[in-house]
DNA sequence: AATATATGCTTAAACGTTTAAATATAAAAA
DNA sequence: TTTTTATATTTAAACGTTTAAGCATATATT
C-alpha cells in the first residue's frame, strides 16, 4: 500500500509549517489569517499530491472519531437491516460514519461487539440490547458514554431509549380479532425477560381479560433459537395441543416469518383455517398467498429519532429521554384473484 | 463522557514506565523480560482501573486500523444484508471490524462513501461497485489499497474480484424453460453496462439462440430506479406489449421482488399464466402463493472467499485472483394445498 | 579480577493531526 | 520617533500507543 501523503508533505512542498496547511485544509484560513498567496499554494499542492486527511490522527488529537457504533441482533434480518440503513443515512447527514456489529441475541457476543466498538472509540452507540446485558448497558452509563437503546430497554437502567408502544401493538391486534368475533386467539412470543416481549404479551392478555376470555390457554412462549427446527418443534407441540385456534398473532417479525413457514408447510389456510396478524410487515407479508395483516412500527421515524437523540447527547445534552412511538394496525383485505 | 484510563495512568499507579505496561498489555512480557512481580502489579492495576486499550492511538502508531470497509448498494436489501452478515462474521474471526456504507447504485454517493472509509484508514475494502465508478476503483488500484470487488467488476480494471458465473445463472434458467417447452420466455433486466447484468443477459440470449428462438423480442431492459412506480411503468408497457409471454426470468433479486408485486397486483398466476424463475431466493420466494424457482448464489461461500482473499491481500499477497462461483438452479414444485 | 551475559527497566521518538502561544514583520497611530 | 495594531507565520505540545535503543544491576564465565 502506497505511503499516504500527509500534511507534512504539503508543508514541505510549499515551504511552510504544518500549522498553516492544517488551517487551510480545515477552511480556517480567514480566521487564522493565512496569506492569500499561501492559501493558493497550499491548495494547489494538496490537489497535486492528492491529499486525503488521516481521520485516525485527527480522531486521536480531537478525542472524537465522528463514528457511531450500532449493535443489532443480526444485520441480515430485514427489520434490522432497514433500521441500519436509516441510521446510516441520518448519521451520514450529521457527519458520522457507522460501525456495526451483530450480537445474535447473545450476551457474550454482545459484550465482545460492544468492547470492540468502544475500543475503537466510537463517539456514541445505538444498541438493541439482548437479554442479560444489563451489566453491559450499566457499564456504558458508568462510562458516561452517549448511547441510546432501541427496540428494548431495561427497567432497572435509567437511560435514553426509543421504543414502540409494544403494549399497544398487540393490544390493538387482539382487540381487532376479538371484535371480529374470535375467542380462541393465540399469541406466539419469545420466552424472555426483555420488556418489548413482556409488554407485547401484556397487551395481548389485557385485551383478552377485558373481553372476558381466558388469556393463558393460547399463549405460546417459546425459547429463542437461531434454528428453524427448534421453533418448529415448539410450535408444532403448541399447535397440535390447540387445534381449535381461530386466530394467530405473532409477537415479532422473526416469529411471524417462522410461523408462516410452518403454516405453509402444514397446509393451514389464512384466512379460512385461521386469521393472522404478524409484526413489522415486509415483502413476505405483501407477497404471501393473500396479503397479511400486521402491526406496523414507524421504523423510519424511529430511526431518525434515535440518531437525533444520539447526536444531541454527543453534543453535550444530558437530558434523558424515553420515547415511545405508536404502532399502527395494518389490516389487509383478501385478494380477489 | 468520562476520561478514559490510559496506559499512562496504569504506569503512574504502578510506578513504572509506559513501555512496560504496553508490553504486558500485549502479552509480550516474556519476550520483553518484564519482572514477574511487575507483571502482576500491572495486571492488577489494569483490572482495577478497568483499562481498555485505545484502538485509535494504536492504529495511528501501527499504521493499521484492523478495520475493513464494506461498500454495498443498500444494506437494507436482504441480499446485501445477508452478505454483510457473512463478511462481519468472517472479518471478526480474523480480528477485523467492519465499517459500511450504502452507495445506492449512485456514483456520487459511492465516491463519498469510499472517501469516508479511506479517510478512516480502513486496512482493506470490499466493494460492490456501481455503474460509473471505474475511476474510483482505479484510484484504489493506484493507491495500492487492498480491496476486492464483489458481485460485479470492470473489464478494464485488473483487480481481485469474486463473482457469480452470471452467464451460467440465466443460461441454465433459460435452458430449463426451453426444455419445458416454452418459446416465449421473457427476461427482465436492468439497462446497465455493469458486467453482472450484461452477462446475465448474454446467458439468456445465448440459450435462446441455441434453441433457435428469437432472443430480442422478450428482453426487457429497464432503467434502474429506487421507485417502484418507475419499475411498474416500464414493466407494464413491456407486459402489455407482449401479453403472450409464457415464462419470466428476473435478472436479480430486486427485479424479482418488483416483478412479483406487479404480477400479484395484476392477478397474473404463477404457474398457470406464466412460469417464473427469480434470482437469489429468500423468504418472499418461499412464502409466495406457490414456492418459486430461482437461481441460487452460493452467498455463504462467496462471503467467506471474499474475506479470505482480502485478508490475504492485507497480509501482503500480491496475487490477483478472479474467482467465479457456480449458481444453482432451484426448481420448486407446486404446493398441493 | 576482568569480562561477558542475563535480567529488569527507562527513554524518547514516532504515527498525523490540531491549536494555543510565541515570533516576526509591516502598516497605522501616537 | 516610538508605540500600537494588524497581518502572516512558526513552534511545540498534545492525543495514546508501540518499540528500538540505552542504561543499570546482578550473575555467570573466563
Amino acid at each position: 500500500m502506497e505511503k499516504k501523503v500527509s500534511i507534512t508533505d504539503i508543508a514541505r512542498k510549499v515551504g511552510v509549517s504544518v500549522a498553516l496547511v492544517s488551517y487551510v485544509m480545515n477552511g480556517r484560513e480567514k480566521e487564522k489569517r493565512v496569506g492569500k498567496e499561501t492559501v493558493k499554494k497550499i491548495r494547489r499542492a494538496a490537489e497535486e499530491l492528492n491529499y486525503q486527511p488521516n481521520q485516525i490522527a485527527r480522531s486521536l488529537r480531537l478525542g472524537s472519531t465522528k463514528t457511531i457504533g450500532l449493535v443489532v441482533a443480526d444485520i441480515a434480518n430485514p427489520f434490522f437491516g432497514q433500521f441500519a440503513r436509516i441510521v446510516e443515512d441520518e448519521a451520514f447527514k450529521a457527519g458520522y460514519t457507522v460501525v456495526f456489529g451483530s450480537s445474535d441475541e447473545d450476551d457474550i457476543k454482545s459484550a465482545f461487539v460492544l468492547d470492540t466498538l468502544l475500543n475503537r472509540q466510537v463517539d456514541g452507540l445505538i444498541v438493541i440490547p439482548s437479554e442479560g446485558t444489563v451489566k453491559q448497558i450499566n457499564g456504558l452509563v458508568r462510562k458516561k458514554k452517549p448511547f441510546v437503546l432501541f427496540d428494548r430497554y431495561f427497567k432497572e437502567v435509567n437511560c435514553n431509549h426509543i421504543i414502540l408502544d409494544n403494549y399497544k401493538g398487540t393490544n390493538i391486534a387482539t382487540r381487532y380479532l376479538v371484535e371480529k368475533g374470535h375467542r380462541k386467539i393465540a399469541l406466539v412470543a419469545y420466552k424472555t425477560s426483555l420488556v418489548h416481549m413482556t409488554e407485547r404479551i401484556r397487551g395481548y392478555t389485557e385485551a383478552l381479560k377485558e373481553a372476558g376470555i381466558d388469556h393463558t390457554k393460547y399463549l405460546a412462549e417459546i425459547k429463542f433459537s437461531h434454528s428453524y427446527k427448534d421453533f418448529e418443534n415448539s410450535f408444532r407441540a403448541f399447535f397440535n395441543k390447540h387445534s381449535d385456534i381461530e386466530a394467530l398473532i405473532c409477537a415479532n417479525n422473526g416469529l411471524s416469518i417462522n410461523s408462516l413457514y410452518y403454516i405453509r408447510q402444514n397446509c393451514i389456510r389464512i384466512p379460512g383455517d385461521i386469521d393472522f396478524i404478524g409484526f413489522d410487515g415486509g415483502e413476505p407479508f405483501d407477497l404471501y398467498s393473500t396479503p397479511l395483516s400486521f402491526v406496523r412500527q414507524p421504523i423510519e421515524e424511529m430511526g431518525r429519532e434515535v440518531v437525533k437523540l444520539l447526536t444531541d447527547l454527543m453534543n453535550g445534552s444530558t437530558k434523558v429521554s424515553h420515547i415511545m412511538l405508536d404502532p399502527e394496525l395494518v389490516i389487509r383485505e383478501i385478494r380477489n384473484c
